[in-house]
RNA sequence: GUGGGUGUAGCUCAGUCGGUUAGAGCACCAGGUUGUGGCCCUGGGGGCCGUGGGUUCAAUUCCCAUCACCCACCCCA
């Protein structure tokens, strides 16, 4: 028997009318980023392995167990991008941007690959939409970077939101948090989770994660970052929730919050919705001050967010959102008979390099089926020419919301 | 990697305490109008009941395996 083929597991069509809810989404993304003043970058779908594993970190886990590594024919290890920031910043110094202007606002949108476990809202090729702004320290571009993120779901309608904020500090003062969260948790750990007792000597922070009842108790009392920040930290993280507040965005501190990613400084942000179950998270982003110089450019401090466009989906279906579809067409043309045919076609092209977006029928069908299928298509006028029209020059011209047809000779058409 | 759930028509799902031709709604096609859509009525096409094996006179139904998908853990967008 033959084998039935079937998009790989984490995987999936996007098949009409679907695909029209993603345009639509992608088009209000294109239009927030230009009024932000955001330029579009595109970068490859595959880059080094090094890159990301520089990038990202070694230890992360996107880096030791989610990435798509494989080998080119000359050898060399590729990996399907898990993430743009890492390519962006290649990019940023490959063409030296930084000496062509001293910011930089790019975007871009489109697939990414993780090999985990698939499940609603995580799909192993997922799409995000993402914006990176190099160049400036200054914590207005945090408040941008989030504003901007929130106007995209703001244009979409999207309710039952949180934004959440916390500051993952700096290599300055985050070994000082280290050694008080170690401190604390070390004569705690036959208590911990044997998850957290693994997180403890690799990376302590994820510890704040963990969905153990009896760990969130006793981490409850735990030191957190945000109590440990350095001055300049401190400073910036007064700054970023001023300037939130001055411009009345409401959100809530989330010191437990870690990134995933190892690039992250100062400021992280987390946008997630309320009834998205356990995929909740629609959106993070966050300083990353030290990667440009990580992958060997100049020191650039950074901000950048990702939001994630099929989460995105599933919360505007659960919302029930409307949103315009671009299905309907403006004329059907329905010919009877094979000599009106000939004149149907030659119509249908002359009214489609006109602008119309016009169908006709190719099944030979009867007059009532092409009716019926022009309603389905939710033509606004049927143009119909059979035997009596071709012998008058003229075309039947039903107007399908009101039901009225009229009779007009061909060379004076008007739709 | 761990746990739970589900596989029956294109879609959503009934059903078979093991027994003749396996159902509904939606969708599709046709007719009711020999050249006119939506609503309505009538009819029709479409299923090796996920796959393989076992038990049985008999399996879509029970058992085992397997695959696929879904949900959750984990992690994140």
């Amino acid at each position: 028997m033959q084998k039935k083929y079937q998009a790989l597991h984490g995987t999936r069509d996007i098949l009409p009318p679907e695909s029209s809810l993603w345009q639509y989404i992608e088009a209000k993304v294109r239009e927030v980023m230009r009024i932000y003043n955001y330029r579009e970058i595109r970068f490859p779908i595959f880059e080094h392995t090094e890159l990301f594993q520089r990038g990202i970190g070694e230890s992360t886990d996107i880096v030791t167990k989610e990435m798509y590594t494989f080998k080119d024919l000359g050898g060399r290890s590729l990996t399907l991008r898990p993430e743009g920031t890492a390519p962006v910043v290649r990019a940023y110094i490959q063409h030296s941007l930084a000496k062509k202007a001293p910011v930089n606002k790019l975007y871009y949108l489109g697939p990414m690959f993780r090999q985990e476990r698939p499940q609603k809202g995580r799909m192993r090729q997922f799409h995000q939409f993402a914006a990176e702004l190099l160049g400036t320290l200054d914590p207005a571009a945090d408040v941008e970077m989030i504003d901007l993120n929130l106007e995209v779901y703001r244009r979409l309608g999207l309710k039952n939101l949180k934004l959440y904020l916390n500051s993952v500090g700096c290599p300055k003062c985050r070994p000082q948090h280290r050694q008080k969260l170690l401190a604390f948790a070390k004569d705690k750990l036959p208590e911990l989770c044997s998850d957290c007792n693994l997180r403890y000597t690799r990376n302590p922070l994820r510890m704040f994660d963990c969905k153990v009842e009896t760990c969130q108790i006793i981490l409850k009392e735990a030191p957190v970052m945000l109590d440990s920040l350095c001055h300049e930290c401190r400073e910036h993280f007064e700054r970023v929730k001023q300037n939130l507040e001055y411009l009345e965005i409401d959100f809530e501190l989330d010191d437990h919050m870690v990134r995933g990613l190892d690039y992250y400084t100062k400021t992280a942000f987390e946008i997630r919705s309320e009834e998205l179950g356990a995929q909740d998270s629609l959106s993070g982003g966050g300083r990353y001050d030290l990667l440009v110089s990580d992958l060997g450019g100049e020191e650039t401090p950074a901000i950048g967010f990702a939001a994630g466009t099929d989460r995105l989906i599933v919360a505007i279906e659960s919302q029930k959102i409307s949103y315009p579809s671009d299905e309907k067409i403006d004329i059907f043309i329905a010919p009877v008979g094979e000599e009106a045919k000939k004149t149907a076609m030659k119509l249908l092209f002359s009214l489609r390099r006109k602008g119309h977006s016009c169908e006709i029928d190719y099944l030979d069908r009867s007059l009532k089926a092409q009716m019926r299928e022009a309603n389905r298509l939710g033509a606004k006028k049927v143009i119909i020419v059979g035997e009596r029209e071709l012998e008058e020059g003229v075309y039947e011209v039903k107007d399908m919301q009101t039901g009225e047809q009229v009779r007009m000779p061909q060379a004076e058409l008007k739709v």
